[in-house]
RNA sequence: GUCCCCAUAGUCUAGAGGUUAGGACACGGCCCUUUCAAGGCUGAGACACGGGUUCGAUUCCCGUUGGGGGCACCA
């Protein structure tokens, strides 16, 4: 079944319109011809479909194929690959719709209407108010003697071409990879323009056109368009075409249930990239969306995804898009990560922290107390920001990148605080900003009422004793010799672990979570370190 | 209005006429642990409802409800 029936080498394409950028369903459709051409060794094109000069844009669709390359989803066929059946720009063929118009006229398949908009839209309006509601076209001008209809045209009279539906045609059947064989009774289609008064097509002409004649064999494409397919079917059987085996993939549905939108999570694929998630998880994400490949793998490489795929197991229900879930495929792709693309992946992020860490460095205050944030305010931070933002000034920024140029080993050294504590790219700066605070804090207000400020908590005599062991000239400045000495130095005191070092972190980090301690320390001056506790002590014990 | 489609936990899903209804995210607990993670173990949580068919239905059929989509001189 995956081959149509026929013996043609498998053709498929992904045709976004250019009048956005690319969405998430989109992309999703993209993602499972790709898969298809790839998984049958078949050929993937990519077609502009900008037949609307209103709303198309060269700038979406430069916006589209960037999104296409970086998710990795290449075509063998399309814009800047060329091809044998391009043109691959619908705006590009509109000779190769009116030849197929021509053959379609003189075939007597379609008829010429010379009804206005303006009657078209009354009739609609008068029969929608009645009982029944509207049928479609009534097919006034399909009566129209041929002699009469040319003379009118000759006359300059405007009018459309419509397709004569075959009213003797049984029903209109076709073949679902997904919903199975499909059935239309045709009387309920009615005589759909295929060209408009100005001269342009229609989608459900064009689609047609070009999936003939670019000799596409599968048609996969969002289930919005399952009802317009008998429409289509008719056209291929109006052109004489072989008819492609269907796939209406469902819906991808917001987490409030109803269609993407702004308000619940970003709708296009732009904006995952420039929140830091990675292309592969997002490929690994969406595949999911609708198919499986067994219903228990959830890690499927796109490797894999390009050999096990099959339209077989693509389910009919609509899925709403979990982002919880893809933030956490996303941290399984980073962990999986070697060091080099890991860090090559991090730096605009590391720059943001540099840049971030530079900023709080230059306060007039050595320590700046801020009210926790809650966990949506730290969420909603996050999904906000991109590595370069406007919320730090260019210089600081040239700054940043030229610090993260000149000390790539001590960013190496972060990579092991990072990766497992990292579900997205976009959390690098808040969880390392810290470390480029040379002398100053920025003090969580929680933290330091929790671990500071806590009644008989020792905290004051425990930070003393850290502070005592990092000053330490002959311990070198190394996180198990630090470690080690400030334990030891604790035990001696007859304090907990706990109760020594969280006063500790909290005066160097500013927050009672942060990555691991001393590893932290490490990648910090140690004046600055001691400058950080003498700082926080003076202004939270002395006060 | 009309035509079409869909329905397993909060979410993504597997599943077969007889299963302890499986996996994953999220959530709770425990272990590990200097915080947070990561990792390991573990817990709670689902077949929308009503009729049939059947020895037996969550699975097949019909209806109800709920949701989605099409019906444009948009794509």
């Amino acid at each position: 079944m995956t081959d149509a029936s026929t013996n043609r080498p498998v053709r498929v394409r992904f045709a976004p319109s250019p009048t956005g950028k690319l969405h998430i369903g989109g992309a999703r459709t993209a993602i499972y011809n790709w898969a298809f051409a790839r998984a049958m060794g078949g050929t993937f094109v990519l077609r502009i479909e900008d037949t609307d000069p209103e709303r198309s844009t060269e700038e979406n669709t430069a916006i589209i194929l960037r999104a296409m390359e970086w998710l990795g989803l290449d075509w063998d066929e399309g814009p800047e690959v060329g091809g044998q059946f391009g043109p691959y720009f619908q705006s590009q063929r509109t000779q190769l719709y009116q030849q197929a118009l021509d053959r379609l006229k003189e075939a007597g398949a379609v008829y010429p209407c010379f009804c206005t908009k303006d009657e078209l839209d009354a009739k609609r309006a008068r029969a929608e108010a009645e009982e029944g509601g509207y049928a479609g076209y009534d097919r006034t001008c399909r009566e129209i003697p041929p002699q009469e209809a040319r003379a009118r045209i000759a006359a300059g009279e405007p009018h459309v071409w419509r397709l004569k539906v075959p009213l003797e045609h049984g029903p209109v059947v076709f073949e679902d990879a997904v919903y199975g064989s499909m059935s239309f009774p045709v009387d309920v289609m009615d005589d759909m323009i295929l060209q408009r008064t100005d001269g342009t097509f229609t989608y459900n002409y064009v689609v047609v056109c070009d999936d003939v004649a670019m000799e596409m064999t599968h048609v996969i494409r969002g289930d919005d368009h399952l009802s317009n397919t008998p429409r289509q079917v008719l056209v291929y059987e109006a052109l004489g075409a072989e008819v492609p085996l269907f796939a209406h993939l469902p819906m991808i549905l917001g987490s409030n249930g109803k269609k993407l939108s702004k308000r619940h999570g970003a709708t296009n694929v732009e904006e995952y990239r420039d929140r830091g998630y990675l292309p592969e998880a997002m490929v690994n994400f969406l595949a999911l969306l609708g198919w499986s490949l067994d219903g228990e793998t959830t890690i499927i490489p796109r490797e894999e995804l390009c050999r096990d795929f099959s339209l077989t197991r693509i389910n009919k229900k609509h899925a709403i898009f979990d982002e919880k879930k893809l933030d956490w495929m996303d941290g399984s792709y980073i962990r999986e990560m070697d060091v080099e693309s890991f860090l090559a992946t991090a730096k605009p992020w590391f720059v943001r922290a540099v840049a971030l860490g530079t900023k709080a460095s230059c306060s007039d205050e050595a320590v700046c107390v801020v009210p926790t944030p809650t966990k949506e305010e730290q969420q909603e931070e996050a999904r906000a920001t991109k590595p370069l933002n406007e919320d730090v000034p260019a210089e600081t920024w040239g700054h940043a990148l030229a610090y993260v140029e000149d000390h790539a080993d001590r960013l190496r050294a972060t990579y092991p605080l990072l990766v497992e504590r990292l579900n997205r790219f976009d959390e690098i700066p808040a969880k390392i900003e810290f470390l480029f605070w040379g002398t100053h804090v920025i003090l969580d207000e929680k933290s330091r009422d929790k671990v500071l400020l806590k009644e008989g908590s020792g905290a004051e005599e425990a930070l003393a004793l850290c502070r005592a062991a990092l000053a330490d000239e002959s311990i070198p400045w190394q996180f198990e010799a630090l470690q080690e000495e400030c334990l030891a130095r604790g035990e001696a005191a007859g304090l907990k672990t706990k109760a020594l070092l969280q006063p500790l972190r909290v005066a160097v980090c500013g927050n009672m979570v942060s990555p691991p301690l001393f590893e932290s320390i490490v990648l910090m001056e140690r004046a600055d370190v001691l400058a950080r506790i003498d700082n926080v002590s003076s202004v939270v014990f002395d006060a």
